[in-house]
DNA sequence: CATGAATGAGCTTTCATTCAT
DNA sequence: CATGAATGAAAGCTCATTCAT
């Protein structure tokens, strides 16, 4: 009796159910790609939907049908972007070189990648929604920065076990490399008191410093005096 | 009935004349007060003019008598947040003790009140604005936890002096102290991952360790052997 | 897998050509079926093309293919409601009995019919459309309950001529003795304060009143005589 | 400490509290006539706020601050309207005359009324709106028609009592006399066909043969015989 | 100066209709 | 012919700002 078995939506996200992507993944990166540059130059309340039109170059219509509203395209595209921003493609410690030496060149990764002009924008409007989208940035501070220090864990560990460091609070002396590599740099830059990102000198400065100090503390005597 | 303390008028403005715009600092305060509230609570853009009017408990031609527009009644709330905030009264390097304990005793407040309640929610709505109006941002930053450091650049430089540090660039180092004492905190709450303000155990273990590792660092070799 | 029963179509088609515009009779119905459930559940307005294709399983395309506009697939299913509601299959005067009997047979199918749940929708949506599409709520009037007046019109005649009743204006009579059986049904029903259908122990006991009524002033003395 | 105790709303009717009535009577009065043209008008979906902005000669800000939004605006209007149509005034069996004289006055006024250009608009919006808003429609019969007849039932009783009626069900029979009335005019008036209401005579009719019937069915002995 | 009613531009979102496939 | 992605006009509603009182 029934004609057709396939109830697929016309038009739009079921309102009730749940997403039904908007079927072509071109649009839909077009869509998020126009949102993505709104949303990071004027953060998500300034930002229109007419903006994202103008810039993605679609309907109003067409954005309704592949977001369900604007919050749900911001959520989208902060998701995407987290994934973007913090695959571990090249946050690894593979290669050879001393503790110092692969310790400089992850730091060297994080310091760029963290405080880089889109990053940057990103964090802030992440930052700025988290009070009504805690859950939103919660998932983003996890997925992102969180779980970038487990690989920093890991080889952390290793070295321990190698007899190169001794640490007693690892997942601690993780967040201390890194904030210790952006001492001076990530806060001047999120509060834009620090227009441009830094140059790769004051990247390396900074980072040189960081794995000094790390390592002058948690080096076993043996990997200290290799630093000397 | 009547509601301001006509007393408090500067300047001894005839009591039958009228009032100059903007000069009745008990009612300026007054909106600040509301303004605080409902920006620290909702942001820039999801607080209106109306919650304002409500909270503090003015008419909204009042406000405008006061501020020229929402932007700046904000800038001036960011302001007086800023001097609030980062005032010196208890970031002194004063009274006894050895340089580890002057340093932790400036962590603990460095970390109590940087990552409070209320100084998170002034911070977010600081970044979230400061694509918008970054002149703002700026100045925030430079004139708050900037100028924060002097003092605590200052302290270094007398410890140097006394022959008690060892630093190449004191200024570096005043960053560093103060992100490895937020480490592990300070992004976590700007991001909502973690809710709650750090407990004064977890700041404890956290600027215990930042000491730790300052001092085993700058601290000259007669300052270290103390610390052991 | 394919959906139409091609063999449907009229005037022979050749198999390999194309059809007409809005010539499958089938796909027809299928539209005015779904669109029929949604006009009626939720009215004109609130009923969207959207909806429609999904209750009726076809593409918005197709609908406009057999409808010029939202207006005109509504007209369409108007006219056919009213045609199956107003058909006069159940509404005859056949059959034995007195003419109380048969007044009494009529009222009743004419109560529960004008009074069911779908009834009442398609009523209303009529109504609520009328000042917008006012020929169409016209024709929907005159055609419906207007024509089905006809019937009783000569049936009243008919007993009339056989000295049964004694009637001055007959068509005002038929009118009225409508009104009588829907006396405190109808306007509660349309305006949903009584909002299930009346039992048939309801619709029972306001037929006889009427048809009671009704004879005590159009019956000839003899008829009177009889239902006493 | 705190300035003032009244918590007065600005703008706008309280989000969350209930309505705090718009200041000014006449201002609201000129939005609820500008309403009532449109609404009567096109029905509830087809007016738009812009519409009735521009009939009423206020500002959109301006409805929105005196109605929460165009369901409460409609449902205002609906309640004004309700009790400036079945207002009791002129409803009433005072005065002198017979049974029937009383009777014929009070349908007069009824079906004129209940057939008017304005009324038949108010029901129609009211039938259209009744599936999607039931609770107000149910409200607007029971307020208006409903209670309209609570008059007529004392009035029947007294002519019980007083031996000039005979009457079973009297509420039934109340309806039965006001649907004797209304018959031929009320069902074609409200479907729009017939476009304009009924003259005086043609109301006159009706109503003459509603009562005769009703004397003739409900009318003691003693009253039928005045009647002949 | 203080007030808050009034404004209207601008917001997000919907939906009838079109048209390339 | 059938499809459903795309469109964009228009909807309801909000809110910073003004101004008569």
């Amino acid at each position: 009796m029934n004609v057709k078995e396939t109830g697929l939506c016309p038009d739009a996200p079921e309102k009730t159910g749940r997403r039904i992507a908007g079927q072509d993944p071109v649009k839909r990166e077009q869509i998020l790609e126009g949102a993505k540059r709104v949303f990071t130059r004027l953060g998500f309340d300034a930002a229109s939907i007419n903006d994202i039109t103008r810039e993605a170059n679609v309907s109003k219509g067409t954005i309704y049908v592949y977001f369900a509203n604007k919050e749900d395209l911001f959520e989208a595209l902060i998701e995407r972007e987290r994934q973007s921003i913090f695959s571990d493609k090249d946050m690894a410690f593979t290669g050879d070189g001393s503790v110092g030496e692969k310790l400089k060149r992850y730091g060297m990764v994080l310091v760029r990648r963290t405080c880089s002009k889109h990053v940057i924008m990103a964090q802030r409007t992440v930052i700025a929604i988290s009070t009504r989208m805690p859950e939103m940035a919660r998932r983003f501070y996890e997925e992102g920065p969180r779980k970038g220090k487990e690989k920093m864990i890991a080889y952390l560990n290793a070295e321990i076990e190698a007899g190169n460091l001794v640490i007693d609070d690892v997942e601690h002396a993780a967040y201390q490399f890194s904030e210790l590599c952006l001492a001076g740099i990530f806060r001047p830059r999120i509060f834009g008191y620090m227009p441009e990102p830094p140059t790769d000198e004051e990247i390396e400065r900074s980072v040189s410093s960081a794995v000094g100090m790390f390592l002058s503390y948690y080096g076993s005597r043996r990997e200290r005096a290799k630093e000397t």
